[in-house]
DNA sequence: GGCCCATATTCAAATACCCGAATGTGACTT
DNA sequence: AAGTCACATTCGGGTATTTGAATATGGGCC
């Protein structure tokens, strides 16, 4: 159960760029919405409505730890789903620039610490 | 070049069940549109609308032969893509019946050759 | 040429999706 | 309890997709 509900749902989901890009950060483990925030450049309310999508189909799961909320995907496979989409065509899925400059404590687990 | 362009616009062409189902039957070869249309039991000119779509995105190829036209997938690597979904998630792509009384040359080779 | 077959294309109306704006909620601090 | 931070949800208008109906095209046959 879950992962779209058919194939064709699954699809149609992973069809929209801002839910493949949200998809490829998670690729590394959860993360927080400020984070996908600060990465993808989108408004917090629209990153909001995508992570919903998905996480009414199953794709995702939310945890909340204090004030921020993290989201990680439900089921590993559909990376390999994106991969062979990769594969099959051309390109391959936006890589967007690294964490620019998010505040969550997982992006700063301390505080700065470089000196110069 | 080819398949869809990104892998989100594959995606959104994979998200219809109509052309899942399309791309499944040509899984096992070339088709003509007389086939898909019975064995999938749409109207023709709805098949042909999707075969449009299909056939832009460079998905699928189509070739004359005499009356009727035949079409095929342009890339089989597409078909690791809907594998990995229905591997990912639930139950897998509708199988539909099989060649119900499609009258192209594939389908009925000669004529009918069953004696008793 | 005229006709029929198989298929393609166009058109339009209904529907679904996208996305900005505004607002709601829940947790933490003071 | 009021304020704030991080995030969620609702609403509404614009736009794209879907799909039925009608029509066009192209090939083969008489």
């Amino acid at each position: 159960m879950g992962l779209g509900n058919t194939p064709a749902q699954l699809f149609k989901l992973l069809g929209h760029p801002a839910r493949l890009a949200i998809l490829n950060i998670l690729r590394d483990g959860e993360q927080c919405v400020c984070h996908l925030e600060a990465v993808l450049g989108y408004r917090q309310a629209y990153i909001s409505q995508h992570l919903m999508s998905l996480r009414e189909a199953g794709l995702v799961q939310d945890r909340r730890e204090g004030p921020n909320v993290f989201y990680r995907v439900a089921e590993p496979a559909i990376f390999r789903v994106i991969d062979a989409a990769s594969a099959a065509g051309q390109s391959a899925v936006a890589p967007a620039a690294r964490h620019a400059d998010c505040p969550c404590p997982k992006c700063h687990p301390v505080a700065e610490l470089t000196s110069a």
